[in-house]
RNA sequence: GCGGGUGUAGCUCAAUGGUAGAGCGUCAGCCUUCCAAGCUGAAUGUUGACGGUUCGAGUCCGUUCACCCGCUCCA
């Protein structure tokens, strides 16, 4: 998360009026997410979702995938002003433990760490160096953070305090904290401690899940969960050229469960252990690379706008160059479309994150495997004298539009928690209609004169239509009230109501979610409407 | 991992160490021609879990689990 333009929130403080306690509730009362194991006590970073849930992130992942892959980014051109072709793919999520030491996943997420008792501060042991006094083996040794020069100047400081004299540089001696034993470990200083002894060993987090294949337990067997669909992409970027009639420039795409043991699960689902990913990895030319990154990291942003994230709540971040990951260091840059949720207010939390990962992943899998990763393209290279291009082999570079579902899903959540005094639920869920569990609901204005069976038949007509996009109420008990105000907190759009007139001129009542407006329009019709209100 | 807070019905919350309750929601029935109306009734709890002190623990103590906030972390 980041608190850039943080400044700019005076005007709309509506996110950070909405309690995060109270849209937990509201997820547990109406069924949209649970937590996991809960008879059991839980379970740290693991969320289970109920029937609404499931629902809306179904359609926050059929909206993705329908717009990304099947209609190549909503039907527009690329910026070589040809459609945008995406294919689709369902890797494992366990694969040969190779692909994670190829991937660097295996050594990145390993990092030991180190806690300071006194300061009650962690660090990256692998950041962390010692000094102390040339040839003294028993005086204290002081810790400092590598390449931060105030870190190394205090440290400093304090070995001349403790020797009683200005050391010159010629009588230090550095070397890093992973090389001391633990007598040395015991008389070293922390880097914002006074008293000496107050680090612990080294200890590793395991930040990737792994679990053993085959009946016998035996380490050597030890495979991993994925921490990212990603990896899965670039080991079939082979396969898929190979079979399918695709060229670069083409991205492939995939959904699916990811998994990572965070040190410090948070804010509900956003940061889960077990969370579901939509990636893109797109492929093209490493002079085309610049293009396709500015492309993808505008319509994402658009994509996630078009939803109903609109508004200062929702913006673009560009990476500094200093906060890249090592594979994009050299690229065109990251960028991160970021929703600012109750709980990260006046700061935002990252929904996607658009990285040129250059051709980083392909050149460590190409070595790593030995098997060759270049693609030939046809289209570039010298003319020959029949006039056809004589082709070029490279290595193409990757765009990666990398989005969170599971995120998605709560910040379409708390885009939509709507507080409001004045209607009997007290609070509304304004989702897009595209992406609202519940489409539509039928009412019969009271249980008699027919009216349940008229409205059965329109129930029955949208279920066939709308059906597979969502749930299609149908409610015929207590008052009229109650069933609107049940339907204002589930976030369904429309409720349409059967009365005596439509028993006598077949119109019925449209009730609008967003302004509790009501208009007749003949039942006929309703369909249309619907239709036209979902975006089909 | 550290510090602080919280944990009682589906939800929000009460309950001096002395019989576990309310509101809302849910369900059933009546009523009802457009916004949780009205009436009647019902179901739902090993008070997060385990242990201890006590004649007696939702309440005090210890441990543990989960969630929230602040650090830390987030290839």
């Amino acid at each position: 998360m980041t608190d850039a333009a943080a400044a700019t929130d005076t005007q709309s403080d509506t996110v950070q009026t909405k309690s995060m306690d109270d849209i937990m509730a509201l997820c547990k009362r109406r069924g949209f997410i649970f937590q996991a194991s809960e008879i059991y006590g839980g379970i740290q970073g693991f969320w289970d979702y109920g029937p609404l849930g499931a629902q809306l992130k179904k359609n926050l992942r059929d909206a993705w995938w329908n717009d990304v892959v099947m209609m190549g980014c909503n039907g527009q051109n690329g910026p070589n002003g040809k459609p945008v072709e995406i294919v689709p793919l369902d890797s494992c999520i366990i694969q040969n433990p190779k692909v994670w030491e190829a991937s660097g996943h295996v050594a990145g997420f390993n990092d030991p760490m180190v806690d300071c008792r006194e300061s009650k501060s962690r660090y990256r042991a692998d950041h962390l160096m010692c000094l102390g006094e040339k040839g003294d083996k028993e005086g204290q040794i002081y810790a400092y953070v590598e390449s931060d020069d105030d870190s190394y100047a205090a440290a400093r400081k304090k070995l001349d305090k403790y020797k009683k004299r200005t050391l010159t540089d010629d009588e230090v001696d550095t070397c890093a904290l992973t090389d001391l034993g633990a007598d040395e470990l015991a008389i070293t200083v922390g880097p914002d401690a006074k008293e000496a002894g107050t680090l612990t060993e080294p200890r590793a987090f395991n930040l990737m899940f792994d679990t053993i294949t085959g009946a016998i337990r035996d380490e050597a067997n030890k495979v991993y969960l994925r921490p990212e669909t990603a990896q899965g992409i670039f080991i079939n970027f082979k396969n898929v050229v190979d079979t399918t009639r695709v060229g670069v420039p083409f991205g492939i795409a995939q959904t699916g469960k990811a998994f990572r043991n965070e040190v410090t699960p948070r804010n509900f689902t956003f940061r889960s252990r077990e969370f579901e990913q939509m990636e893109i990895e797109f492929f093209c030319h490493a002079d085309d690379a610049e293009a396709w990154y500015a492309f993808w990291r505008d319509w994402r942003m658009q994509w996630w706008q078009d939803l109903g994230l609109a508004g200062e709540n929702l913006i673009m971040r560009e990476h500094d160059r200093d906060e890249l990951a090592h594979y994009a260091k050299e690229g065109a840059g990251t960028a991160d479309v970021e929703y600012r949720f109750p709980f990260t207010a006046p700061g935002y939390g990252e929904l996607e994150g658009i990285a040129h990962r250059t051709e980083f992943d392909l050149k460590q899998h190409q070595t790593h495997s030995k098997k060759k990763m270049e693609y030939h393209d046809t289209t570039r290279g010298e003319p020959l004298p029949n006039g056809q291009p004589k082709g070029e082999w490279y290595l193409p570079h990757v765009i990666e539009p990398s989005a969170g579902l599971d995120r998605g899903v709560l910040a379409l959540i708390c885009e939509a928690y709507t507080p409001d005094p004045d209607r009997a639920s007290k609070v509304f869920m304004k989702f897009h209609p595209r992406i609202a569990p519940i489409k539509a609901a039928v009412f019969p204005l009271v249980k008699k004169d027919g009216m349940p069976e008229k409205a059965n038949e329109l129930r029955r007509e949208l279920v066939q239509k709308f059906g597979r996009y969502g749930a299609i109420e149908f409610d015929e008990k207590q008052s009229i009230g109650k069933r609107y105000a049940r339907m204002d907190e589930a976030g369904c759009p429309y409720c349409f109501t059967i009365d005596g007139d439509t028993m006598a001129d077949g119109t019925v009542t449209v009730r609008d979610r967003d302004t509790q407006d009501q208009s007749r329009m003949p039942m006929a019709d309703v369909a249309g409407f619907l239709a036209e209100k979902l975006g089909l």
